[in-house]
DNA sequence: TCACTTTATGTCATATTAGACATAAGAGAT
DNA sequence: ATCTCTTATGTCTAATATGACATAAAGTGA
């Protein structure tokens, strides 16, 4: 992972410490931080596809427009179920969140 | 959907209803619902391929027999994210969570 | 500059999900 | 039938995510 990667999760929340630190972390962890950037990243693409604004999304989702700005900011507090309801709520097919997950890197064992 | 599917997810606690209520739900639910139980047949079928027990795999995961077991009979109680956290878990790939998704049938607007 | 729209961030109470435990039910094997 | 292993189901409290709200910050155009 790349230091600026690194720092950006950093301010969201997300506990990854130092490049050593990191090395220890398990590595299906830190894939599924990964997945949920993927996501964060596809919500934010798909809606601005759409033309639609944040507060537009949380009236469809019936939620409000702070969260889908946390949502978007991959903050630790928004969880997956969220992110695929606000996707299927933009319009994506399964398919098209299927590709935004397989494009999330492989990793092996530690 | 077939009536044994509904029948299926009614036991589990899931509000469908009748057909013509069925009819009335929001298809991104449905898609949603839907999504989850293609997910938690993935973690069943993986699992077993992977000859682990439930209690092997709440192991590895830091839960519990019981959460398993609620999580691949796709119980209303549990998320998205603790079936994904577990598909990661058994081993599986990015690529492949991303199949499981993909083969979930694409819902037109009601 | 100002006015306006959109997005970001912090906090709170309420709702939902978590792991844990007990225990029932099922499937084999002897 | 009984023993053993595995899975299913129900129920707790604690932990976490939720929408809502306030407000700051950033963008956009006159």
């Amino acid at each position: 992972m790349n230091s600026l990667k690194k720092a950006r999760l950093q301010r969201k929340g997300w506990t990854v410490g130092d490049t050593a630190e990191f090395l220890n972390l398990n590595p299906q962890e830190a894939q599924f931080v990964e997945l949920k950037l993927a996501l964060a990243a596809g919500v934010r693409q798909l809606r601005e596809q759409h033309g639609m604004t944040q507060a537009a999304l949380a009236e469809q989702l019936g939620s409000s427009q702070s969260r889908v700005a946390k949502m978007e900011a991959a903050d630790r507090s928004v969880t997956v179920d969220l992110m695929v309801r606000s996707l299927l709520a933009i319009g994506a097919t399964p398919g098209e969140i299927a590709k935004l997950i397989k494009r999330v890197e492989t990793r092996r064992a530690a």
